[in-house]
DNA sequence: TATGAATGAGGTTTCATTCAT
DNA sequence: AATGAATGAAACCTCATTCAT
């Protein structure tokens, strides 16, 4: 513990504390995913957290607050950094999609977390407008966004066809949504070959947006 | 009435306590899709049903079977009457996969009821496994074999290409529930030009599944 | 049924309603002694009477007097026919006692039925003091008269000494009580050796009660 | 309040919190005994015992439980104590009988709160085995072990006459037991006149053990 | 008489929230 | 900052009782 003693005494303690606050806050993800929002129970975040009852209303002063602050922590790191300009390099437009599309579904599909989020918002969304009103704004705006821009981008560079698609590019996105609900909700049961899935989904998409038959000419 | 006089009164009393029953699960349908499982209130479904706060115990032992039976009740009729010989007539099958993606969309996207049964199911399956199998059995099943079809009568019938599709044919179904729960969350305020989007979806989804060259009539 | 139609149709059907009467009396019985009072349900005594919900009100407007009625039809015929004349026989007394006492034993420790009103009534007597009253009268009061009778039978004609125990000769009856409470709570895990209990309290009692050293005597 | 203030804060804080759950105790057995179990009201124990409606359930999971722990504080120090060694003194046996039947009366039919223990046990012991158990353990072996070792040690004093009772000699308590019944049902119409009874009952038992003939020494 | 659907008071239990320490 | 006893609103559920048929 030489760093922290090295700090002065105050900031060291809001450090804890912070600490402290993230250990609360992952706790309480664990069981608002475990028993949903209204099933959770305080107290069972206090012990999973190793605090005691009274600790998270410290931090929270409401149940609600702590739903919040636990899906906002998720959201935002998760998916802000979503690379809208995956245009920038000078691959072909398909390989700018494939690597696309096969990083999405390596963050929603083929991740626990980012389902349970998913199921949360779904559920509590109705009674928490301003979560989904963040995660319009944090995450399907920028997804928007690169899917048409990269849509746009081939069909500039004479790689894609010219399609209504440019209007709802998040059409794309579309399998990999299915994909992360299904894995949430079926995947014990009737697991999916998500590979074989993946594979599938591009070859749909790729052969649905390339230029027929000129391809030589252009 | 006259049916009804018809009858002997016992059968009479029952029919109107099916009637009864089927205005609570109505009842609870409406409090469940408001407030979630464990917000909505049995005495809410009462007064909403317009009966005593007892009597929705009287026909429903527990909450859970209540509500087991409001998903039940709308997950079957709803969609096991889902055509799985689409293919019965002779017409080219893009038109098939056309109308089917319609109906699809006409049933889900725009349909509010079970837009929220999808919204129930998410958030609350993963405490109501039998549910989740339903729906399995009910309506994934169906319709996985419906786009099975209508992929594997394209291609056989020399109108599609081959592709991998035809192993997770459901992928073209992602859209389609994307667009579900895009309107029952953000549908009030960031709401989908459903009919262009479609168009876009059908215009991804056809090219993406055409034979390429062989367009000869085109 | 030959003696049933030869009877005029309004007695016949009284005597159909006393049946019925007698059956959910039973049955109320049986729920009374396994659940106690209030968790006994009426609906159970129903079902265990083999009639619908309602009818145990029609005949008994409250629960209260259902119970009233169960423990009165039982305390009455079973303990009324208590022969108060023992003596009437020129046996000696100690032989009277003795087989007084056998019945006594044979009738409350023997048998389950009394034991389970006893207990009934020691559990709800507080609220229910009529049936305590009518216990003291129908039996209470004629076990001391039967019990003072014998002592002072015994007395009168030489074969007991004098003792205090005439003014509460239902000190004899106290472990026939405790015996049948002692079956009825440990019956089951630490049963009594009832024959050889009956004798060693006949033992006890005689010898305590018997003229000393005038054996001779008589 | 010297002896806590010199405590430390958590420790007295503790401390006290017993001593609430000993109010709750108390005012769950005035309940319990006025209403029997099941009639009993938790908000009517919190009421009594000055706390907030959900206080017992904090202190006490269930109502079975409340009840239990009832049941077991009043049990076991009231008849833990019981001195097996009565005869450790050299005094006649007769004056060890009489002293301890003496006392046993005086903690059973003379002590209304064991009285209503009494009661509750035979009122719900069918539902709550293991207090049955614990009252066999905790009382009624001792109190035979008590009998049989003075009807033991009179018989090899040469003080009491062989007799079968040494193997049934809590028959002896039969009598106290009843007394005791008989003051929590009729004790309010009927009272006994408990002195009266207790010599009576000693004049019988301890003629019916004394030995016969060898009165020279009296 | 007899049925069983319907009522609604009332109980146990849960748990977010408060607050003295 | 942290604890955990204490509060009390509210929910589920039970069931005696009523009543139309």
């Amino acid at each position: 513990m030489a760093s922290r003693s090295g700090q002065p005494a105050a900031s060291r303690r809001r450090l804890e504390a912070e600490e402290r606050k993230g250990e609360i806050l992952d706790a309480a993800f664990e069981e608002f995913s475990l028993r949903g929002y209204a099933g959770a129970r305080l107290e069972d975040v206090a012990v999973r957290a190793g605090v005691a009852k009274g600790l998270p209303h410290f931090y929270f002063k409401r149940k609600s607050d702590l739903f919040c602050a636990v899906l906002r922590r998720i959201i935002i790191p998760t998916w802000t950094d979503l690379a809208e300009s995956a245009t920038a390099s000078d691959a072909p437009t398909r390989e700018v999609l494939s690597s696309t599309l096969r990083e999405m579904y390596r963050r929603l599909a083929a991740n626990k977390k980012a389902q349970e989020v998913m199921r949360l918002l779904i559920a509590e969304g109705p009674r928490f407008p301003e979560l989904v009103e963040l995660y319009y704004h944090e995450v399907l705006k920028r997804k928007i966004a690169i899917w048409t821009q990269i849509v746009k981008r081939g069909i500039q560079r004479g790689e894609f066809r010219e399609t209504p698609l440019v209007k709802h590019a998040q059409i794309i996105h579309g399998p990999v949504f299915m994909a992360a609900i299904w894995q949430a909700l079926w995947g014990k049961n009737h697991g999916l070959d998500l590979d074989a899935w993946i594979e599938s989904h591009l070859d749909l998409v790729l052969h649905g947006l390339e230029r027929k038959g000129g391809r030589t000419k252009r």
